[in-house]
DNA sequence: GTCCATAATGAGAATCAGAATCAACGCGCC
DNA sequence: GGCGCGTTGATTCTGATTCTCATTATGGAC
């Protein structure tokens, strides 16, 4: 049976005010400045709990480790990813879908799964970009 | 300036010998086993150069290990990999990327990259877990 | 061929994310 | 309210990767 504790839903709250994907450690850290005094082995299972559960995504960052986000749950999609924010917009890629099926049967792979995210600058962080282009680092006047 | 040294080769070799992708760890003890004195630091270097240099491509395994596997250098591509036993076949995906692009852009993001990958069963895998259907493990029997 | 500066190496320590352990806690059912 | 057991959290452990630093050996100059 599951149980419905406190911890569970402060993870599940604190996943759902950030609009971005956030790691365990980061969203640790969060929850124990709101006062909780959850403990990092929890948030782990919560996490992993609700990825299973698919209230949640998760993710690789580039050092490794595992980031989540909560997502619209029992639906297949995938994610826009601000490189720079971590602001993420989930996306429909029904021709992805299919053409990723069509690549795994052309080459005899059954029971296709796969990985389809898509790393960029926001419309912000675009902007600020270029902003910051108006005094860029000099290069080696050489 | 960048010196030659038979441990990069060794490594660039042990790479490419290699039909799927392999972990830093496991790549290691092949060479070890083959009579190589390298060191793991050694290796992991000499990855994390091949993978900057584009003649190595690297993905994140479920349990979060980096591995690696021989590329075509300074082209893009994507890969189907059997998620039992890491035959790895590389895919064009002229069509996915556009489909990036556009999503980006509709999003107002630039800049954009992505990870587009693909799991399954092999052929081979497949017919061998078809095989092993015929013997299935007796669910309890109460 | 020899010399030299320095990039690269390798052994081991350090670091870090995450999993495992285990006694204590507390939720849900009776 | 009592009980059983699922959950928690402090701690420890593990395993991958990175860092450190003395040593080695490459490649260019001569």
């Amino acid at each position: 049976m599951k149980r419905n504790t406190w911890q569970r839903e402060a993870v599940r709250e604190a996943l759902g005010t950030n609009e971005g994907f956030v790691s365990a450690q980061s969203l640790h850290s969060t929850l124990r400045e709101t006062g909780s005094s959850i403990g990092l082995a929890t948030v782990y299972r919560a996490l992993a709990d609700l990825a299973v559960e698919g209230e949640a995504d998760s993710l690789q960052s580039d050092q490794g480790e595992s980031l989540y986000r909560a997502c619209t749950p029992g639906q297949h999609h995938h994610h826009l990813i601000c490189r720079n924010c971590g602001l993420t917009v989930e996306i429909e890629a029904d021709a992805v879908e299919a053409w990723a099926h069509r690549v795994a049967a052309d080459n005899g792979f059954t029971q296709a799964s796969h990985v389809v995210d898509v790393f960029g600058l926001c419309a912000t962080c675009t902007a600020q970009a270029a902003a910051a282009q108006v005094a860029p680092a000099p290069a080696s006047p050489l």
